[in-house]
DNA sequence: ATTAGGGTAAACATGT
DNA sequence: GACATGTTTACCCTAA
């Protein structure tokens, strides 16, 4: 019959997704989200640094090595014949690696800078600012692993060589060095007499733990901590701070060593803060972007997954008003990246979508759908996640959004295929499940109309579901306070998507998060809402919405709730919701055979 | 172990 | 007869 159907527009695309909603769709995504730009931006910045850093030191190296060579006696190096010295760039290369001292110290410093980059890179990530590609990891890596280890690992030979080939220079000339050409290597741990090597190199510049060079107690010093030198390369341990002292001035004199050395290391911080700086500026125009809707066309809808793909207000052309945008200004972590790169709404149930949950949806689904709706419509739109909700839920939804409360049949199945991704597929199924429903719940009532039958909803009856559901709310309850901390439930299936995208685990926190705020802070508002109009929104979801235990111990059998108290959210939402535009959003039909589903 | 709610499948009826 | 719409039943699963 005259189906008003199809001209949706993204119907091709939806189909062609025969992999598992959930599972599938999550690790399409996931590569999706790989090509984020800001993960190229960032693993540029942050080989661009290093690179950078090399470029300099080699300058560095080479400007002290022709220094050096032009004013240094070869011959005071008794194990090193002098050419060497001068060919450090080259040749150096081929020599056999020996493992100095200080190649691990640089080494240990290359970890304490790595460690640093990737805390920045984290906080970014906390901020939201920054995505990780699921597929790599965490951009780090090929920095630690390929460039730096290698080149810088290189650079600091050239360095420490080139120095201590001058220091050994300067130590038959009263200065004193190391001879770390000596075919027979230092013991690892004996560098500059001392124990292993140490980092903190960076952290020092950076971080200062609290003091400036020029602003340490009396046993307070930004290169001394925890009785170690902190000194790049230098791990020297010292009972006292007089001995570090002493050490300082004797070892890290102003020479040309620790002149190369504390131009390496401004080199470094400058990149680094020349990164945040960066970063920053990156920040504030994601802020400013995010504050001023963006009038941009959207991209085309694709079938993403929770990872990449969450909602977003701002993109969405509709009514559906953003409930709540994510966050504040204060919280930068307008959830990006990761997770998506557009400020997603992750409400509390959408993230239950995530898994291969398929059958039924305990009763925390029956929240208010209204809110979850609207803040993640885009992403219902676009991914194939099953929608958290009982169809008798979506089903009202569909109703309570049109002006006139009442939609058809095939209306019905419009509104599915057009706000859910999920159910453009396997058609004869949830239609089948739609059908039950309406035939099944008294809430829902068949109106003849003109045009044939319309179905309306009977809010006084699908309210008096809730008082039954609350009984079993027990679970939407523990599973709200749980994610209002953050608990178990959110966090699993968060750390389940997570892990599904390969992100470490270290993102959940991080990128998580943000999200997470966004989550309490929508589920707080849910509760609020139960709170103060008790099961307000009269959604299907009432009972679950019974914010605490003690007070659904009461409500089992308790009347249903005065409908008035349902009004509020619900009834805004719904309202407000409603979009012309879904008109011209007709079928994505249909029956894409009943492939693999549910 | 039981119960209730929900999802899925399917048989069947009716109308177009 | 095919299809859409509706109703009903049965079974399964999950959570309480």
């Amino acid at each position: 019959m005259m189906q008003e159907s199809g001209t949706e527009a993204t119907n091709g695309t939806a189909n062609q997704n025969s992999a598992a909603p959930s599972v599938e769709g999550h690790r399409e995504v996931r590569s999706k989200s790989a090509t984020l730009s800001s993960d190229i931006t960032v693993s540029d910045l942050v080989n661009f640094q290093q690179q950078q850093a090399l470029q300099v030191a080699r300058q560095i190296i080479l400007q002290q090595q022709q220094q050096s060579s032009a004013h240094k006696s070869p011959k005071n190096n008794d194990k090193q014949p002098a050419p060497q010295v001068h060919v450090h760039l080259s040749s150096s290369l081929r020599l056999p690696r020996q493992v100095s001292v200080q190649q691990l110290a640089f080494q240990q410093q290359l970890l304490q800078v790595q460690q640093l980059q990737q805390q920045h890179l984290l906080s970014l990530q906390r901020q939201g600012l920054l995505s990780i590609q699921p597929n790599q990891t965490l951009p780090l890596h090929s920095l630690t692993q390929g460039m730096i280890p290698a080149e810088l690992q290189q650079l600091w030979k050239e360095v420490t060589n080139s120095h201590v080939k001058e220091e050994n220079s300067a130590h038959n000339n009263g200065h004193r060095g190391l001879d770390l050409s000596s075919p027979s290597p230092v013991p690892p741990k004996n560098h500059n007499q001392h124990g292993s090597t140490n980092g903190q190199y960076i952290s020092h510049s950076l971080k200062r733990e609290g003091s400036t060079l020029d602003d340490h107690s009396p046993h307070s010093h930004p290169l001394y901590g925890h009785g170690v030198c902190k000194w790049p390369g230098c791990e020297a341990v010292f009972e006292d701070f007089q001995s570090f002292l002493k050490h300082l001035n004797n070892e890290h004199a102003l020479d040309d060593r620790s002149t190369a050395q504390c131009r390496v290391q401004m080199q470094v911080v400058q990149q680094l803060e020349l990164q945040l700086a960066k970063d920053k500026e990156r920040l504030q125009a994601m802020m400013t972007h995010l504050h001023v809707k963006s009038t941009e066309p959207k991209p085309a809808p694709q079938p993403l997954n929770l990872v990449s793909n969450i909602t977003l207000s701002k993109t969405a052309p509709e009514a559906s008003p953003p409930l709540s945008l994510p966050q504040t200004p204060t919280t930068p972590t307008a959830p990006l990246t990761p997770l998506s790169q557009t400020h997603s709404v992750i409400t509390p149930t959408s993230l239950h979508s995530v898994g291969p949950m398929r059958r039924r949806y305990s009763d925390k689904y029956n929240m208010p759908i209204s809110p979850d709706i609207v803040q993640n419509k885009e992403f219902y739109m676009n991914a194939e996640v099953r929608p958290p909700f009982t169809y008798a839920s979506l089903i009202r939804q569909a109703i309570l959004e049109t002006p006139e409360k009442q939609l058809t049949l095939n209306e019905i199945y419009n509104w599915f295929t057009r706000m859910f991704a999920y159910f453009r597929r396997n058609a004869a199924t949830w239609k089948n499940a739609v059908r039950h429903n309406l035939s099944l719940h008294k809430c829902f009532v068949r109106v003849e109309n003109v045009k044939g039958a319309v179905w309306t909803v009977d809010e006084l009856e699908f309210q008096k579901r809730r008082p039954q559901k609350i009984s079993g709310s027990p679970a939407l309850v523990k599973n709200i306070h749980t994610t209002l901390g953050y608990g178990p439930a959110l966090s699993a299936a968060f750390q389940a998507s997570m892990a599904e995208n390969n992100i470490p685990l270290y993102t959940t926190a991080s990128i998580g998060s943000p999200t997470l705020n966004s989550l309490a802070s929508a589920i707080r508002e849910e509760m609020n809402g139960a709170m103060d109009h008790g099961n307000s929104n009269g959604s299907d979801s009432s009972p679950g919405r019974s914010p605490l235990p003690a007070m659904h111990h009461i409500s089992v059998k308790e009347e249903p709730l005065d409908p008035e108290e349902h009004e509020g959210p619900l009834s805004l939402v719904t309202t407000a919701n409603h979009s012309p535009d879904f008109d011209h959003n007709r079928d994505y039909e249909d029956d894409h055979g009943h492939e693999d589903m549910l």
